[in-house]
DNA sequence: TCGTATTGCTACGAATATCGTAGCGTACGG
DNA sequence: CCGTACGCTACGATATTCGTAGCAATACGA
């Protein structure tokens, strides 16, 4: 199959090319996964089904999101719930780090139309 | 060829499946490709050569590296300098609100080998 | 002027990741 | 039963990334 949790971190061994290890870059090997952020994100403010998610995520694919719960739940940042999927603890730890990015965002976003042509 | 820049956001219509056009998804998208974060975490403390740049990040290949940095030019978090790439100004701002998770990563990395077998 | 080193970058086939769609098995309500 | 929603798997088609080779431009010393 092609959806398979690929291993995460495993700090000091390279992984997808993080040949430093460095925690920082392990992190950022696991995020920059497609949707990681997004689901994170769309589990902030509280528990989802896994359908649910998926429309949030602007309809990624079951496999994918699938293989990144698993991966996110193998880490320990996502859990599953009686109702779906959840944030842990460090979770929503890690969720503080995120959402200065969404005020960010709101405020870089009108920039790049300035820059788009017409 | 392969290494063409992708479109970044042109928020409210989708881009690489983030639908929604919300600014945060919109940035997700950027961010979550390959060695994007990377190289702004690398650029932040000074400028620095394209090849150094690719050694830092777990030898990115040469096109990848390059595509990442046309797409980061493109909507203005970096630039060329006279001795390599740099961020901008915006790119340093962004860069602030990432800064933390370095420092969540070296707490967050150690609990993994916890639970990772025996 | 001739190496030769380094730099920025392109080419391109092979390897991976993701998408899109179909569908299975379970649980629940009517 | 029947319909619906759920979590999830299967799998071929696409898209992205890797790995390696190599070229043009610049800089440096001999």
């Amino acid at each position: 199959m092609n959806n398979e949790a690929r291993p995460v971190a495993a700090p000091g061994s390279p992984v997808r090319g993080s040949r430093s290890g460095q925690p920082i870059m392990v992190l950022f090997d696991l995020l920059s996964r497609r949707w990681a952020m997004g689901v994170l994100w769309n589990l902030s403010d509280g528990s989802r089904t896994f359908r649910d998610l998926q429309e949030r995520c602007g309809s990624a694919s079951p496999s994918v999101l699938n293989t990144r719960l698993k991966e996110l739940r193998s880490v320990g940042l996502v859990e599953k719930a009686h109702d779906g999927y959840a944030l842990t603890v460090s979770g929503r730890d890690l969720f503080q780090h995120l959402e200065p990015l969404g005020d960010w965002a709101m405020e870089w976003v009108p920039s790049l139309d300035a820059g788009r042509d017409s």
